[in-house]
DNA sequence: AAATTTTATCACATAATGTGTTAACAATGG
DNA sequence: CCATTGTTAACACATTATGTGATAAAATTT
């Protein structure tokens, strides 16, 4: 009475590995077999789901159990955020796609928030797009009309993307007309990311950028992480969801920023 | 009598349309239903085929038939060389990981010939891979004792890699033990590239690393391009496969080379 | 409008792949 | 050393994914 075997479609057994994936994260580790059982899954199955898992580097496998890796500060790798509030970023990358012109030169910061905002790029031409977000150059590489400038130095394989002092370095020699820059962490109207390399980073590049443009969405409020970078008035525009707290939108009007909040179409589930 | 659908492996569908393409490179251009009917599939597969190839940008898909892009001085795209001349890259790739020794710089070239040496990489460790080629970079990135160093700069899609002036001067700054190059062409113990800026970025790379090992198989030979850079003697090593024309090798010699060939287990089948 | 070429849709064949069971295999712990 | 526990390999099966050709509809050229 047990026995039944069938073939679920790719999608969901993505699906499965990411809540397994999420399930693990929460717990910082977790038993194979409770695993196997919580998502009714054979002990077998759940090996090969946790295998690729292993295999992605986004956790590892221990002798009858599963770890997750050391919480950088907050959050885990850029991998595991990928699908997270997709509404949310789509709306802001909907809202910044007006902020370029054709023939601009634009800076593109390495963040998952960033990415729906250069899927709408491909439109625009002629742009010339620096960025050290291999993952941008890969979308953006074989379009036509649109140049791509990728920032180099010591690659970072968590954040898909280059960091360190080289980056830094190149950033003075360029400029650019817009920027779009995120922030894994908002408190008070104040810039905080994990990574110290990506806090100088993202100062350095400001500093190359004319008119700069901060995109946020609301699950970033009211945390930090070690590495401030400058705040919100350091930025010409700060771009937010709609379902952003009230008295962070109010602290960031405080010091002087000029925020724009986004409008969500639906109602996004919440995780 | 006719009407006989199957379905074929992928494999050998991918192969079949790396015939369609090769054919269509050596003749320029082709008609679409002269294609299916050579190949021995119907209009509507062809055209599957031909759409398939024109979206990875190897061919152009015009009414009634296909052209291939303007032959860039001699070759398409690093797309299409991709498969070939396998087991000589892999000879050579096995020759050249020997001239690395564990907690080295090592320089890699953006080339199809060095991939099967940046495989065999993965091994070696601590090790610190500098390179221009976003393909290296994406195999090496994950590998947990290799530091990757990503010279930025004006990217190519064609050849997947950074080139340009920045790229030039990102070098100046760099100092690398063993440095792998390649060519896409030999004549005479003199090198050359269809396009400038990698021409450019050979030559500098070369004064950026101690020890030079170039990497060429046989199929390089005999051939030139618009741009030299430099000649085997620049080099301090020159690895070749044992099919590599005698008089070449003489050549090579007689400017004072060092060329070693390395032997091929299997008899390659020939193109 | 006529001819030609492209795309859409269908039905089908088969390859690719997730699944659970069983059994062999490896490793840990007394 | 054995007993226990965890992992991997090998199957058989179910189902999804995908290439294929025929036909017809749509688009393009002449």
């Amino acid at each position: 009475m047990s026995s039944r075997r069938a073939r679920p479609p790719e999608a969901v057994v993505e699906e499965r590995r990411q809540d397994v994936l999420r399930h693990v994260i929460e717990h910082g580790e977790a038993r194979i077999d409770e695993l196997g059982e919580r998502f009714g899954v054979s002990l077998m199955t759940m090996h090969r789901d946790l295998d690729d898992l292993a295999e992605r580097g986004l956790l590892r496998k221990l002798r009858g159990k599963v770890a997750a890796f050391p919480a950088l500060t907050m959050e885990i790798a850029a991998r595991f955020r990928e699908g997270l509030h997709l509404t949310e970023k789509e709306a802001l990358g909907a809202a910044a796609v007006g902020e370029i012109s054709a023939g601009q030169t634009v800076f593109v910061d390495c963040s998952t928030t960033v990415f729906p905002l250069v899927n709408r790029m491909r439109e625009i031409e002629p742009l010339t797009v620096v960025t050290n977000s291999l993952r941008v150059v890969r979308i953006l590489g074989p379009c036509q009309g649109i140049e791509t400038v990728l920032i180099g130095g010591r690659y970072n394989n968590e954040f898909d993307s280059c960091a360190g002092p080289d980056v830094v370095d190149a950033l003075g020699d360029i400029r650019a007309d817009v920027g779009f820059i995120s922030a894994t962490a908002v408190a008070g109207g104040r810039l905080f990311h994990p990574v110290q390399d990506y806090a100088a980073l993202k100062n350095a590049a400001r500093g190359s950028v004319h008119r700069n443009v901060l995109l946020v969405d609301h699950s970033k409020f009211g945390k930090t992480a070690t590495y401030a970078h400058g705040e919100v008035s350091d930025y010409d525009l700060v771009i937010v969801d709609s379902r952003t707290p009230e008295d962070e939108i109010d602290a960031m009007i405080e010091l002087g920023a000029a925020v724009r909040v986004v409008a969500l179409e639906e109602t996004a589930k919440e995780e």
